[in-house]
DNA sequence: TTCATTTTTTATCATTTGTAAAATAAATTG
DNA sequence: CAATTTATTTTACAAATGATAAAAAATGAA
């Protein structure tokens, strides 16, 4: 997926303030399983998925749980470090060899300082994963594990091809041992 | 809680833009137990808590799911409407009397188009209330119910003094008698 | 205050989900 | 290909939470 696809799902941006972000990206891949950002430390850098698949997990000493899957177009981010500067909590693994397009936080900030556009483009695209982040908390609440799974299987059957139902089991807040119970049901 | 601490919890703006925002919003005030906003309609306005508490729940025919809780300093926003100009999910209820300052959402947008530094505070708004909730989620699946009730007492305290214990065993995720259940425990 | 209403707690039982361990199945490696 | 590792399913049992009903307590209005 060309990143000019990507910046313009987000929001439309004017040519000339593409082209700054555009100008400011490089192309980079990783292999299947490569640990690309670390809990803990303070990211650098962001990235945006050209191809392949990631998963965003949190962990304790006895427990870790997947609370993002991103695929084609989606922005890699440690929130933490993206927003307040301080270590993320969040891993991220690559879950296939991925190519990925990578772009300096710094030099982001910079851009939201100078360019109105790229300023209420970021602010969109904060926006956009809010949603979708309220919608999931909400979600959980209303929706049983089992109607969480079938929508996942309605919405994003190509994430349950792609991804192991241990990380899937976790993203839907239930264990390896229940969804394998509520697909056994489904049969 | 005035006006301009609010702004500036928020992010730091430069007077300028300051005094336009402040320009832009009006006082208001409305009773306890007053419907503020309304699911499945478009709101065209934005407050902002000077004085008192709201919650905002979610309704399905049998089921009714408080997610969100505000205070002084706090943004009340139907978020879908905010965002994608789309009719809300929520319903925005007064849990006491309420100070507010109103801001038309179509204002707030004039001024992110035209003022750069504005536009960069409403980026940092939808950032901050992003890590908040992805926080919640990821919380929600690390701890049990008991925990998460332990931690707001802790963090929140004001909460369950202001808020009926439905409302906040809602938050939680559980339902009144699992809450009720978990501080017969902690006495 | 007293009465009516709302909120919270308590008790019981049903259901869901979790834990642990074993059995299968699938994928990977030499 | 066989051997090994990894992933998934199945089973049995335990623990947590939910649903319902009813009692107790707190709140608010007259």
């Amino acid at each position: 997926m060309e990143f000019s696809t990507i910046i313009d799902a987000i929001h439309q941006l004017p040519e000339q303030s593409k082209l700054k972000l555009i100008r400011s990206v490089q192309e980079v891949t990783f292999p299947k399983g490569y640990s690309l950002l670390k809990a803990g430390t303070v990211e650098t850098r962001i990235y945006f998925i050209k191809k392949g698949i990631v998963r965003a997990y949190a962990s304790t000493p006895d427990n870790e749980i997947t609370f993002w899957f991103g695929k084609e177009g989606q922005a890699i981010i440690s929130m933490r470090s993206y927003v307040e500067e301080l270590p993320g909590y969040e891993d991220i693994e690559l879950l296939e060899a991925c190519e990925l397009y990578e772009l300096k936080t710094e030099q982001l900030q910079h851009l939201f300082e100078e360019d109105i556009h790229i300023a209420n483009w970021g602010r969109k695209f904060a926006e956009q994963e809010l949603i979708k982040t309220e919608e999931r908390l909400i979600q959980r609440q209303f929706r049983t594990a089992s109607e969480r799974y079938k929508e996942l299987l309605l919405n994003h059957p190509d994430l349950i091809q792609r991804i192991q139902l241990g990380h899937i089991a976790s993203y839907l807040g239930i264990t390896q041992v229940s969804l394998s119970r509520i697909r056994a049901e489904l049969k």
